[in-house]
DNA sequence: CTTTTTCTTAACACTTTCTTAACATCCTCA
DNA sequence: TGAGGATGTTAAGAAAGTGTTAAGAAAAAG
């Protein structure tokens, strides 16, 4: 969940500066020295949103910011000494998204990076299962099979959730109870297999065949993907 | 195709000087001098862009940024001379979108209102969501079935605005209950039910057989359009 | 201050989900 | 092959969750 930050800043003073805050607010930093080394980390790590300075040892500032905006439309906020109002506009328009001059209040600019972050995150798809037939989408708590949406119960959508999780491993009885029930019952797991029968019902094609859901007879369960 | 941009502002000297700048640029202005003219202003002619200055005669400029985000995600760049870090922050974490400090550089403003419009396109909520029979227009707090005028309470109408905001997705009792009221009660949320019901009583055909609203029993509440 | 609207709470009916028990089936090993 | 343990299946009652109504409290409007 933590967004990362590339930090393209060729002053070492100001990059400990930035990187302790960056990290402080839960930010995952990664830093470029110079324009080449920005453009490659941006390519290679598709950072959430982009520091930038003007004054850069190898390339300009202005050039790299063009070349972002050929490829992405990531939040770029300008960060530069070069203050003149001239530059700013160019820079504004040319794509970038805010423009800070040093020096600049780290709190201000914390401030700016949330608010360019927030406006950013629109269209991120939720994360979803998929394996042959089955869909499982665990933000919207909706399962497929197909096209078609089956109906989950809290219970056997948190199950179905766990074996997914682990998918491969083989869960014990005990082990799922005290995921899904917070204990273990001493008299067995009645309950358990009734829920892992309506669960097959419900996703495999042929219950007795099961593309999912397997038994490990007296171990426990394992889903397969 | 002119953008209408509202500025809210009590200082003759910096209206006359930004009405001219931005009619030069093209842009329809619009002049509120208080913060409950401004917002009613919003309300009825809904721009494109809002300047907002912070030290209004009548009401606080933050009261006015935060009714507004209410209602609409229109750009606001705050333009002020109240100048404290803090209030800069509280400003920009409080849903607005830029914030400049007087005395402030024109060219440079016009930046940042093109970089603001620019986004805006880009994300474009409309400020108006239609979907089957219902239409809801959240700028004017109006809900229509088919070309029927409905009346919704505040609450009633802050949930519905929820739900539409996060179609798809179901929403948690606990995350309702927080966003609208701001806390999670203790006593479970009999309160929230009535409200759905009254909700779908006003909105749906067939209460039983809801088109709109669907309850995940246990988890939430989920709008599917 | 009175009237009107909105909000909250409680009671109860209704629906869905959960658990349990009984029985069927499968697998393993003598 | 048949006994015994483990697992699968079904159905029914218990428990939990939800929908609805109405009435009093609180807030807003006049």
């Amino acid at each position: 969940m933590d967004k990362t930050i590339l930090l393209i800043e060729d002053d070492p003073a100001i990059i400990r500066l930035l990187k302790l805050a960056l990290e402080t607010n839960n930010y995952k930093t990664l830093i470029a020295k110079d324009g080449l080394g920005g453009l490659s980390l941006f390519l290679s790590e598709h950072p959430d949103l982009i520091l930038l300075d003007l004054g850069l040892p190898d390339i300009d500032g202005m050039e790299v910011l063009l070349q972002i905006r050929e490829m992405s439309k990531v939040p770029v906020i300008v960060v530069s000494a070069r203050g003149s109002e001239t530059e700013k506009i160019e820079a504004l328009d040319g794509g970038a998204d805010d423009y800070v001059t040093k020096p600049f209040n780290v709190k201000e600019l914390m401030a700016r990076i949330r608010v360019n972050l927030r406006k950013a995150v629109k269209d991120e798809a939720s994360p979803v299962f998929v394996c042959k037939d089955l869909k499982a989408d665990f933000e919207r708590h909706q399962v497929f099979i197909g096209d078609e949406l089956i109906h989950f119960t809290p219970i056997e959508f948190k199950i179905l959730k766990l074996l997914i999780d682990n998918q491969g491993k083989v869960l014990t009885h005990k082990y799922i109870q005290s995921q899904i029930w917070g204990y273990e019952s001493d008299d067995g797991y009645q309950s358990l297999r009734v829920y892992m029968a309506g669960l097959r019902k419900k996703i495999e094609k042929d219950t007795s065949k099961p593309e999912y859901i397997f038994t490990e007879i007296g171990v426990g369960y394992r889903f397969v993907g």
